[in-house]
DNA sequence: GAGTTTGAAACT
DNA sequence: CAGTTTCAAACTC
């Protein structure tokens, strides 16, 4: 049983991740690491700092690090280590799990590589095969943050236990028998932080163990720390230690219990009918086993920024399958807002439209406002399944997803997930998605979240205003005769309109700027029901328009303010507009699904999902999609001389480069800001000194803090022709050029001050 | 800003 | 599935 226990998710992370007391000195050598037995340390090549928090996740301090084919050791000049070591070489105990040091580095399995990709992940892959003299042991790895000890142990084959010794406050025995064979499958050990709030994610993709319900170490199968530097100047990137060893992933069979933490509360989640299903949320993500089957992750680029939406679906289930988990990308702890969309195994299709499952529909809507926190999560079953698609408004500050869902106005359809490869002939096929219900659900702050529903509305349009902060709807896409929504309590500007195509069953939940967008007979009639089977020459023009891919079309967005010509993706068009989504999703499924998602167990973290197919970029450019979205290759792209691999040099150059120009940038824009601030300052100060005449020359205005801020400017214009390799002569233009616009800035604060101070100068 | 390069998607 | 076409983004000058 993939049981993690709330104590180890609350303890581990501050035992072991005390980031503030990290000093981060040298990376992480990023070549291979299987070197001799007699290698010496790699010298740290050209620092790059978004990858010291690897260091930070193993070594607090780290000076150093090495590996031998036997051993790989992390030392620091505080004694903390990182040890890979076989579980065999120790004992089923807790005590021994404290012992560190030498002795159990002796005969460690054999580490094939590690490597530290640009997306911050070190990844120490260690060969499958261990040497017999170690016992087939899988491997071991001793985390000792100052002082204390984390052992993380592998599966043994021999059976053999595996163990996860915890720091000294941690008193559970973590050991246990491993009863099944351990070979294949890849297990990940990922070290999770968050910006002030370490954090460790353990998490079980299968079903290891016998029956073990107790927290056992060798269930253990990913443990996740995923840090955000404190001071990050690369953005929001997300630091990663993976050791990956192999394991046996095999025999899954049982239901797992789940135990997920929340910030040291257990929340759990289920329901008669289903296997229960946890979803776990908040500052300290912990603990998430998974039986990852038929589930998929979406989750948020962690270059993005933090406040973008994340969509995590999960699949279709059926009541009898395992249950299913779903971890918040820890970035949900940096403000990042989270919407979770889980479809519900009681409201099946065959269901929908029933008082049952209307009710289903509306029960386990969960939200969480955190108290003290802003973070959230919000899960909504699905009466169909949803085709999840983010809705970026432009000019909102809402995220939207929009839920197709394939179903017709009719509530008692009885076939789903059909497919039909002619979008404009459907006869026999009343299920199929000829109207597209669309359920936007938008963020909205922790504190005021709240949901209405409301019942299929028989007048006119409605255009709903109240006082209240803005707030939007929760619709629902099947008939919900029992709910009865509180329309006197809809946010200011919210509008119900009619879904087109989808008769009584669906409405749109519009943010008021696109109130403008719809035409007025769009309100007249919620009952009105649109067919896609009646062409038009709009409609043909709405094909001609849509089957191209807009990228707000892509992204299901409405177009607002583009240039594109004879555009259909917006409201005025919106029977066309998903028409065109129903065809695009006839032909793709996944059409509208981010191509950047979770990869298979035991590979990073993020993935392709297709692959790129670049034949000249070497995939070192934005052309390559694996690049623009900085991940590495995979085996799924047909790439031909392809460079965006780990240990490409070529890569780690360009973001190197690129890390380093983001720097320069920052330096330079703080440098200018400065000026400004000290300019400003004395303008302030010295405005009262200007006197009636012909005020102060703008030379009176170069003090000090001036001239220094000038020269922070120039320091910075010579670093960057320096870093650019500029010829001096150009260097000396550049630097010149950067004085000239300095002195402009002076003489035009000094004319500024003048002209904003007519009475006194 | 114009022209070129590139690769994804559509099309055949 | 492979080759071709289209087209918008990325890139270069």
């Amino acid at each position: 049983m993939d049981v993690v226990s709330p104590e180890l998710n609350s303890l581990l992370p501050d035992e072991i991740m005390d980031t503030e007391a990290i000093a981060m000195e040298e990376e992480l050598p990023t070549e291979h690491l299987a070197a001799p037995p007699q290698s010496e340390p790699e010298p740290p090549q050209v620092p790059m700092e978004t990858e010291l928090p690897e260091i930070v996740s193993l070594c607090p301090t780290t000076t150093s690090m090495q590996m031998t084919s036997t051993d790989a050791q992390c030392s620091t000049s505080s004694g903390t280590q990182l040890l890979l070591a076989p579980s065999g070489l120790i004992s089923g105990t807790t005590t021994s799990a404290k012992t560190t040091g030498p002795a159990v580095t002796q005969n460690l399995p054999k580490i094939s590589s590690v490597t530290v990709p640009a997306n911050h992940q070190l990844i120490i892959n260690k060969v499958s095969g261990a040497p017999a003299a170690v016992g087939k042991s899988l491997g071991a790895a001793v985390l000792k943050p100052e002082g204390q000890k984390l052992l993380v142990a592998g599966l043994s084959k021999t059976g053999q236990p595996i163990m996860l010794a915890l720091p000294h406050t941690w008193n559970k025995p973590a050991t246990t028998q491993s009863t099944g064979d351990a070979k294949a499958q890849p297990t990940q050990i990922k070290m999770v932080t968050t910006v002030g709030k370490p954090v460790i994610a353990v998490s079980s993709a299968s079903q290891l163990m016998g029956s073990s319900t107790t927290l056992q170490a060798q269930q253990l199968k990913t443990l996740q720390f995923t840090k955000k530097p404190a001071v990050s100047t690369a953005g929001p990137m997300i630091t990663k230690l993976i050791i990956t060893k192999a394991l046996n992933n095999k025999g899954l069979s049982s239901p797992a219990s789940v135990a997920p933490v929340v910030t040291g509360r257990v929340v759990t989640q289920s329901t008669p009918v289903t296997p229960p299903r946890s979803i776990t949320f908040g500052e300290t993500i912990s603990t998430v086993p998974q039986n990852t089957s038929g589930n998929s992750k979406v989750a948020i680029s962690p270059l993005k920024s933090p406040s973008k939406l994340t969509v995590v679906s999960v699949a279709s289930q059926s009541p009898n399958s395992p249950q299913k988990s779903v971890t918040l990308p820890l970035s949900v702890a940096l403000g990042q807002q989270i919407l979770t969309v889980q479809q519900s195994a009681t409201t099946s299709p065959a269901k929908a439209g029933t008082s049952q499952s209307t009710a289903q529909t509306v029960k386990p809507v969960q939200t969480v406002g955190g108290v003290g926190t802003s973070q959230f999560k919000t899960i909504i079953p699905l009466t169909t399944p949803p085709n999840v698609q983010q809705i970026q408004v432009p000019g909102s500050r809402f995220h939207y997803v929009r839920l197709v869902t394939a179903t017709t106005g009719s509530s008692t359809a009885q076939s789903s997930g059909s497919t039909n490869t002619n979008p404009s002939i459907q006869p026999a096929k009343p299920v199929m998605m000829n109207a597209a219900v669309r359920m936007s659900v938008p963020i909205v702050s922790a504190q005021t979240i709240k949901q209405v529903v409301p019942k299929p509305l028989t007048s006119a349009a409605q255009v709903v205003t109240t006082s209240q902060t803005p707030q939007r709807l929760i619709m629902p896409a099947t008939h919900l005769p029992q709910i009865q929504p509180n329309l006197t309590s809809l946010p200011p500007g919210t509008v119900l309109a009619p879904a087109h195509g989808s008769g009584n069953m669906g409405y749109a939940v519009l943010p008021a700027p696109y109130v403008t967008q719809i035409p007025q007979p769009a309100f007249v009639t919620l009952t009105s029901s649109s067919s896609f089977s009646t062409a038009t020459p709009i409609q043909t023009q709405a094909r001609l328009s849509l089957n191209g891919y807009c990228d707000c079309f892509a992204n299901g967005e409405f177009c607002n303010n583009c240039n594109c010509v004879n555009c259909f993706n917006n409201l005025d068009h919106e029977s066309e507009r998903l028409k065109a989504i129903k065809a695009c999703l006839d032909r793709n499924p996944v059409a509208f699904k981010p191509k950047i998602g979770k990869g298979k167990e035991g590979e990073s973290d993020r993935r392709h999902s297709k692959g790129c197919n670049c034949k000249k970029s070497g995939c070192l450019k934005n052309y390559c999609e694996c690049y623009e979205a900085k991940i590495m290759c995979s085996s799924m792209c047909k790439c031909m001389g392809c460079k965006n691999f780990e240990e490409s040099p070529e890569r780690k150059t360009l973001m190197h480069l690129a890390d380093a120009a983001e720097v320069r940038v920052q330096q330079q824009t703080a440098a200018k800001t400065k000026l400004s601030s000290q300019i400003s300052d004395l303008l302030t100060r010295t405005t009262p000194a200007i006197t009636s005449g012909g005020g102060k020359l703008p030379y009176t205005f170069v003090t000090k803090e001036v001239a220094e801020a000038t020269c922070d400017c120039l320091l910075e214009q010579a670093e960057q022709a320096e870093l650019t390799n500029q010829p001096q002569a150009v260097a000396e233009r550049l630097i010149l050029e950067e004085f000239g616009r300095c002195l402009r800035r002076i003489i035009s604060f000094a004319g500024k001050a003048k002209t904003d101070c007519p009475i006194n100068c």
